[in-house]
Parts: structure tokens; C-alpha cells; sequence
DNA sequence: TTAAATAGGACTAATTTGGTCCAATTTCTC
DNA sequence: GAGAAATTGGACCAAATTAGTCCTATTTAA
């Protein structure tokens, strides 16, 4: 089905709400928890993730918790998802180590390059802040994403 | 890691494999095995569900085999990564029928729509016959993809 | 000192995916 | 008409991945 994960998902919910809320104040995993109706388990788990890449900043103890590490504006959906899944690549063809078994075909690599650079564009173009709703999408108007390529 | 199964990277070496061979004569599974490294039985599977989604033509019996049922410039990737995989969609909620139970953060809905429609237009606008490097990929260059949006 | 948080990791169950195989059917050729 | 060469349709199992939970240690404010 070609998706992302769940918890990939589930970790795009959390930066979402952590962004729609207040940008700038700090928030516990429970309070997120009771937010998202996601298991506080699971939700704990997120944001250690996502704070180990450097996308939330943390604060331990009492009075602690979670809060964004950089503007919503500056923080992209594919910096999400590559913090869940590692870099974005539809097939093991497109990255530079190209080790598959069926080297007689490995025409494809270099249009599943392009195709997964423009993949990845799309979604380093979308920002948390739009996700959260919080702009007017001004950026996405007339976004124009170049497959391009010589030939 | 957000791959396209591996069943569907191999379908589209398939597929390619057919296009860059001969458009037009018919292949057999055994031909089309040997000339990938992929194992028969799977081949066989990738054929199947190829020609039962109407992306290749099949003929029973002796002398039968496979061919394209359309042009290889009229196949795009989109549509044989959806013949494995269904409809592309990055998560559940870019799907109509959206039931997470998540449902105070479904505005996030909207935006994944925008980014589904996004990849699913970069994965249509590659014809198999570019990825068949019969191409000089005259239609990549300047291709343009409109993410767009009334906010 | 205690309570409220995060940090780090281990662990298991559930689901998905990959791959193989078999019996039935069709069609060409001899 | 017989036999060989193909596809068709489906069942089946093993392997890999994913989701989700839990425990213990550490940090910090009150």
C-alpha cells in the first residue's frame, strides 16, 4: 500500500499538535497522550524519537517535558519522516548503494533516482506549520516541484 | 523506510524488462525469469497479477506468453505500483473513508491530501518506456507539478 | 525527600510480506 | 487425438517487519 508507518504517523500527529497548541511552551508526553487519544506508551516512545533526532528539544524532571526545537516554519514533514524511517527512498535502487542481484536491469536506478527526488521535494516542501494550519499555505501556492533531468 | 514492496519493485523490472525487450512479441514467464535472475514461481505471480489488472495481454497455451496491452508510453509507474499495491496513499487519512480514531487531529487530513496527490502525480507523470531508457526523457524535462492549494 | 518528568532499552505479539507449490485449463503442433 | 507448453487461480508457510508495552535509571523542581 506503499505508506508510511504508523508510528510515523503517529509521530506526524504529535509534532502537529505540539505545533497547533503553542509553539513555544512545553509539553509533557501525557498531556500529548490525552490531546491525541494515543496510548501514553506509545506516545512516550514518539518523543524520545523525535527528541533524540533533534526535532523536539527535552527537559527532564519535574516540570519538565517536550517543546519544538525549531520554528514550525523550519521544521519539514520529511524531516519527520526520515527520523521514523530512516532516509526517503522507494527502493533500495535509489540510494548510491545499489547492491540488488539483478544488475542486468539496473536501467531502472537512475529513474527511480529522479523519481524519488521529486518524492522527497514534495515532501520537504510541506512545513509543520502548514500541516498545523496555522499559515494560509502561501508556500504551497504554485509550488513547482522540477523532475527535470538530462536526458 | 517507506519502500514500495519489493513484489512491486520487481513487477516494475518486469515490466520494464518486457518494454525494453520487444513491445510488441509475446514473452513467456520462463524467457522473462531468465532474462531478470528473478526466480520463476515469483515471476509467474508478477505476470499473473499484471495481466489480471489489465496491464499485460496474455495467451493461453503453446506459444503463449505475455505482452503489453498498451504502449509502454501509455503505462506509467503509477499505475503498476497500484496494481500491487491498490491506490497510492501515504497513510489512511489521504483515503476518502478517512477512520483513525484520532479524530480531534484530522486536520491534518487536508494536508495530506495535497501531499498524496503531489507523489501520486511525480509517480504518473513516468511512463514505462522512460524507465525503459527508450526515451530521452523528453517529457521529464520542465516537468512541472503543481502542489497548489486554495488555502 | 518526594513527586514528576524524560532516557534508554528489552521484549513480545501481531501483521505483513515474500516466496513456493499444486491442480486446472487452454491452445498449438504433430 | 495426444502431448507439450503455456497461463490461471488459489492455498500455503516461513521470514521479516511493525506495533505496542513495560521496566529501570536518571534528572530536576518544589
Amino acid at each position: 500500500m506503499m505508506r508510511i508507518n504508523k508510528l510515523t504517523d503517529y509521530g506526524i500527529v504529535v509534532m502537529t499538535k505540539i505545533a497547533a497548541d503553542n509553539d513555544d511552551e512545553i509539553h509533557t508526553a501525557r498531556e500529548i497522550s490525552n490531546g491525541t487519544n494515543i496510548p501514553l506508551p506509545t506516545v512516550t516512545r514518539l518523543l524520545k524519537t523525535l527528541s533524540s533526532n533533534g526535532l523536539l528539544d527535552s527537559q527532564r524532571g519535574s516540570q519538565g517535558g517536550y517543546s519544538l526545537a525549531k520554528s514550525s516554519d523550519n521544521i519539514s514533514i520529511a524531516s519527520i519522516i526520515e527520523t521514523f524511517e530512516g532516509p526517503i527512498s522507494l527502493t533500495e535502487c535509489s540510494t548510491n548503494a545499489c547492491e540488488c542481484s539483478y544488475e542486468s536491469n539496473c536501467s531502472v536506478e537512475e529513474p527511480w533516482q529522479k523519481i524519488n527526488d521529486t518524492v522527497k521535494s514534495a515532501l520537504e516542501s510541506i512545513s509543520l506549520n502548514e500541516m498545523a494550519g496555522n499559515s494560509k499555505n502561501e508556500n504551497l501556492i504554485g509550488l513547482t516541484l522540477n523532475y527535470g533531468g538530462e536526458a
